[in-house]
DNA sequence: ATCATAGTCGTCTTCCTGACGATAAACACG
DNA sequence: CGTGTTTATCGTCAGGAAGACGACTATGAT
């Protein structure tokens, strides 16, 4: 074991970034902000920033996106007493290859948040510096050309998104996370697109609905009804107290 | 978003901690060592040290495991050509609190491995600097005393511990990576325990034998067969080259 | 020879899923 | 005002997987 020896450190800056997605008309989103600064100036990137001086990881976390979406972090070990609108927060990965800022050594504690949908970015400054993209368009993108085109996400930025979707593809399956990604009230049909836009799939809205509504704490039904979907009026249901969907929500092969 | 100034970083050290993880004897354990210096001396940790200047995360980890137990790590992103004895070696969370440790700021990229039972660990220097310590006790310890008392893991390691247990338990049943417990050819049985060892349960042999021999690449026949657990001789296994484990092996409630 | 131990093959019931038919309740439009 | 369209919801049926457990097999120990 070398000697502990914290005044002879290398020196670090430690980062976080934000995978924040959303499900905008059908397909899943995560926001990118433009830079405006080298390296990588004028390309998209995730948004982020340096963790303060006394501040914890999830709290950095927190902070960058309320900054960058004016969303409350929803701290999931906490009691949730208040079923707002507040995103799940969650720690992805590090990255801390030695190369990836060309600048310094940076390690970026990557998070992953999910958001109902939102209206348009609150861009921080200038009007075209943040957007909702289809997380499709930019694998893709990143796949085809290499991440050196000019439309690639700057940094290892493509690889932290994609490492954040696979999370909220296979986390939604045992999980009621994919909740987060509706409103506070909602319909099976609703929670159903989500599950589609997110694993790029249809599912038979009537095995969909029996599964969701047999598992016992995953929905509870408000009383009301809507017809914002058009089509026969829909039960609201409220996300339950069950956080494990135990037997899972089996995503198709293909 | 805040300006993005490379020169004006508050300044972080930055360390790997390793949760290694090992079945002995039917329980589940871990590699700890005990602290020489202040803070916490005399205290037992879980092995790690600082990452190098031009070292990626992942490498400073495999570095340290390596250091502590002289095992080779087995990049799970390598295609794998060698079934050799290597670990598997994959990142587990990052603890960054302000004050985790006393002295300075450090984030610690904490990673998680898995390894075929071990002989006794290499100390570092004096004899009884390390040790395999049953996680179960090491829990309760931190559940029971605080994590004031002298027998519990300094820093936040006991959280550390507990996530990577975590993280095992629930790898295993949906993935294959049991058999980073077992040694090159095991039999049905031996796996079974490795199952029965990380749950803290105790399974049908009938179905678990159905069910580990019925997934399609899960387990490859070597031919052999062994009688090193006594009664009548078991086929022996390699690990097939699925890692995903679809429909998951079900871990018992209660 | 007998027993204890561990491995392996079957059977049966129950639960879950996927495929899909059928009905219900809203709205749009002629 | 009927008719078609859309979405929601209930029901049925066959196939697959898992839990419970019986039965048989091949070793070593006594």
């Amino acid at each position: 074991m070398p000697p502990y020896d914290p005044s002879a450190f290398p020196p670090f800056a430690v980062t976080v970034d934000l995978v924040v997605l959303t499900v905008r008309s059908h397909a899943l989103c995560t926001l990118v902000v433009r830079r405006g600064e080298a390296p990588f100036q004028g390309r998209w990137a995730l948004p982020g920033g340096f963790v303060r001086d006394d501040e914890d990881l999830g709290a950095a976390a927190a902070r960058e996106l309320a900054e960058e979406t004016g969303l409350r972090a929803h701290d999931p070990s906490a009691p949730a007493p208040v079923p707002d609108n507040g995103a799940h927060l969650e720690q992805l990965a590090t990255y801390g290859a030695p190369e990836r800022d060309p600048r310094m050594r940076v390690v970026s504690v990557a998070h992953l948040a999910l958001a109902p949908d939102l209206p348009a970015p609150r861009p921080g400054g200038d009007a075209n510096s943040a957007r909702w993209a289809p997380v499709e368009e930019l694998l893709d993108q990143a796949r085809a050309a290499g991440s050196d085109s000019p439309d690639a996400l700057a940094f290892d930025h493509a690889q932290i998104l994609s490492d954040g979707v696979e999370r909220a593809r296979s986390k939604i399956e045992y999980s009621s996370l994919a909740t987060a990604f509706c409103p506070a009230e909602f319909t099976v049909g609703e929670l159903r697109r989500v599950y589609e836009a997110v694993w790029g799939v249809s599912l038979d809205p009537r095995n969909f609905h029996r599964k969701v509504t047999g598992t016992p704490g995953f929905l509870v039904p408000t009383g009301g009804t809507t017809t914002r979907q058009g089509g026969r009026p829909a039960q609201l249901f409220r996300a339950g107290g069950a956080t494990l969907l135990n037997p899972p929500m089996l995503r198709p092969e293909v």
